[in-house]
DNA sequence: TCGTACTGTTATCTTAAAAGTAACAGTCTA
DNA sequence: TAGACTGTTACTTTTAAGATAACAGTACGA
């Protein structure tokens, strides 16, 4: 796997977190880890961006945990792709900016234009999804 | 670099060849890839794709060459997106499907559903601009 | 107050996919 | 029929993601 799956890790937890089977949906990086199935480190390491974001509460020392910081209804796909900094949709190749040929001078500028129009549409569907509504999805029996 | 720029360069070949300066917009694989910048075996496998989808002519033998297939402002992005079979914009991680945790047991579903609706979205936004719009913005002075 | 059980961070290794490279078979035409 | 293309495939290199592990920092509680 060399693509990027720590978006839907991240969602993954988010959304174990609202579901929060639980202590009241207090749970430590350990038991997050076995759930999403991932490693603990790279967990954590999630976690910390989201933390830094925002998302999520922790508290640090012994009995640490972490919860959500907001309601899940107040929690956007969008928040959480953006915490995690995913890679954008598409890459750009490079260009040494070709000599006299006029595509290669302008199409770059062109092409960016596109594909941030794209992206933003991408991100505008994903901030349509509240965590809440995964979360109750979920507790569907 | 990992990330997946055949999108990115599929669009080059096709606005250069769109744009056709020389000779009615037929090239050959090799003039495509140094005006693309990228290796002529490479340009040829996407070429190659491209062909396959029907967005561009190619002849074969002795004074070969390449040039679209329709006219540029039928073909769209969403074209090209498909034609190089570029990767789904997100990955769901896997699972091995975890024993008694609800969360786990529905999510990968939930997800889908949601990163589905994400994917189409941009593939939307993709449909809406044609190749002859970029041909158009770069043959500006 | 000290051990323990967490979080948070960093460094290093492994792996997988993308792009680069090259070689060759197939095709046509001049 | 030789030469100049396309089309395909096999192999190599590169790079970024994820796994792993080790350790520093923090707070609780016995």
């Amino acid at each position: 796997m060399a693509v990027n799956t720590q978006f839907s890790i991240a969602v993954h937890m988010m959304a174990t977190l609202g579901v929060g089977c639980e202590r009241n949906g207090e749970m430590t990086s350990s038991e997050l880890a076995e759930s999403v199935n991932a490693a603990p480190s790279f967990v954590r390491r999630v976690l910390s961006k989201l933390s830094k974001a925002g998302l999520v509460q922790t508290r640090t020392g012994k009995s640490g945990a972490c919860s959500l910081a907001k309601k899940a209804k107040d929690i956007t796909l969008l928040d959480i792709y953006e915490a995690v900094e995913a890679p954008k949709a598409f890459a750009i190749h490079s260009y040494p900016n070709q000599k006299a040929c006029r595509v290669s001078c302008n199409i770059k500028h062109t092409m960016e234009k596109v594909l941030d129009k794209t992206q933003a549409s991408m991100e505008q569907s994903l901030a349509g999804h509240s965590l809440a509504e995964l979360v109750n999805e979920m507790k569907k029996p």
